[in-house]
DNA sequence: GCAAAGAATGCAGTGGCTGCAATATTGCGT
DNA sequence: ACGCAATATTGCAGCCACTGCATTCTTTGC
């Protein structure tokens, strides 16, 4: 009945070397997001990140296909908790209102970890590779949400999946354009009541917007 | 009264020193792009494409920042028109409306110029880091519209602009996704009607779809 | 023509990232 | 405990995008 098995996966019942693997990574994450704050993102070289999380150079690929990653390294979980919750929606739920409930489980998250974020944002907007890389990575979530979303609403809408596609582009701009916002205005506002506010004037018609 | 006057400049008006500019440009970028189709974009070397475009390897950056660039050469000036064509657009008209028909002029562009434009699109899609790039752009995009939107809606929505971004996004989400689909569909449907059909969806609430 | 402005080139270097071969570490069966 | 197989780490050599800088060439306004 719950699933929650793979994500976050408790330490204490992995082997030594997996466990020994998920140290390194955060030595490397937490070394190279000290870097980049130190020195800017550009100024720093992965071998000053390797040298700090005491690995050798040639290493630091082994944790992250590039530089850029290592800011992002949570986005992967995100999509799983993202999806996860989307399957569990009741099934008569409309699909924009499953993708709302999920995106705010996530933007939920976002509000309890603001510290830890705001680093992250700060490097992500001030270095257009990593931010590249960030947009990337959403389009790649497009792509498995709208997937999912897909197979949501069945054959009913054997439009090519251009509906489903609509569905979670949007979502995820909305959730773009709140984070955004969030962040450039000091969070004042909770996240969850920003997205909350896109995903309703999205819903409600953009037309009447004068 | 009217604008419309520095894009797409008449070269006849033009000194030689411009002229010659815009040749190497125009040589630099068919030069690439014949070179990605024969090896690959990964396979291809700076230094080849501008052996073949007749040009010092160091030229080549004076007029490229990055390889990426080449591939997505015509981006400023769809913005420059998309811009310009919202500045035309009636002051009592909807922003949705506006935006509307503002892409739907570039998607026509679009359409007459396709087989150009489907060059650039496999390469973008079968190359991580100039689908990168192209969503780094269109963030670009994003931004500048929603000024002129925010601009456009003026002090009614003092809401710091989230409104104007969320317009622009959703804008911009709508033409990804008909772009999207009609790649991958093969043409079937005309751009714009895809467009069309999409910013209707959007505008008529994303609710209703089950 | 000529001087000033601007563009092209060459050179030398940085650093992200890769393939490969060698070495170390861990897991497991006995 | 021990040894063997599996897997992780490391070092090395190299590619190539991209940069700064100094030099040379081309265009332009006079």
């Amino acid at each position: 009945m719950q699933t929650r098995v793979k994500l976050w996966p408790m330490n204490a019942e992995l082997g030594l070397r997996e466990r020994k693997k998920l140290e390194r990574r955060a030595a490397i994450e937490s070394a190279a997001l000290d870097l980049f704050e130190e020195h800017g993102f550009d100024s720093t070289t992965t071998e000053q990140i390797a040298a700090r999380a005491d690995i050798a150079p040639r290493t630091f690929f082994l944790y992250f296909p590039t530089k850029e990653d290592v800011v992002l390294a949570d986005y992967a979980q995100r999509l799983d908790r993202i999806v996860e919750e989307l399957g569990s929606r009741p099934a008569d739920e409309s699909p924009w209102d499953a993708l709302r409930a999920s995106l705010l489980v996530v933007a939920s998250d976002y509000e309890h970890e603001r510290s830890a974020l705001i680093r992250r944002f700060s490097i992500m907007t001030t270095n257009p590779s990593v931010f590249a890389r960030s947009l990337a990575l959403q389009a790649g979530w497009e792509d498995t949400l709208s997937a999912v979303i897909a197979e949501r609403i069945g054959s009913g809408h054997d439009d090519g999946g251009i509906t489903a596609r609509l569905l979670a582009s949007a979502a995820l701009a909305a959730m773009r354009s709140a984070i955004q916002h969030w962040v450039i205005s000091g969070h004042h506002e909770a996240l969850p009541d920003l997205l909350t506010s896109c995903f309703d004037q999205l819903a409600h018609g953009l037309a009447e917007v004068r």
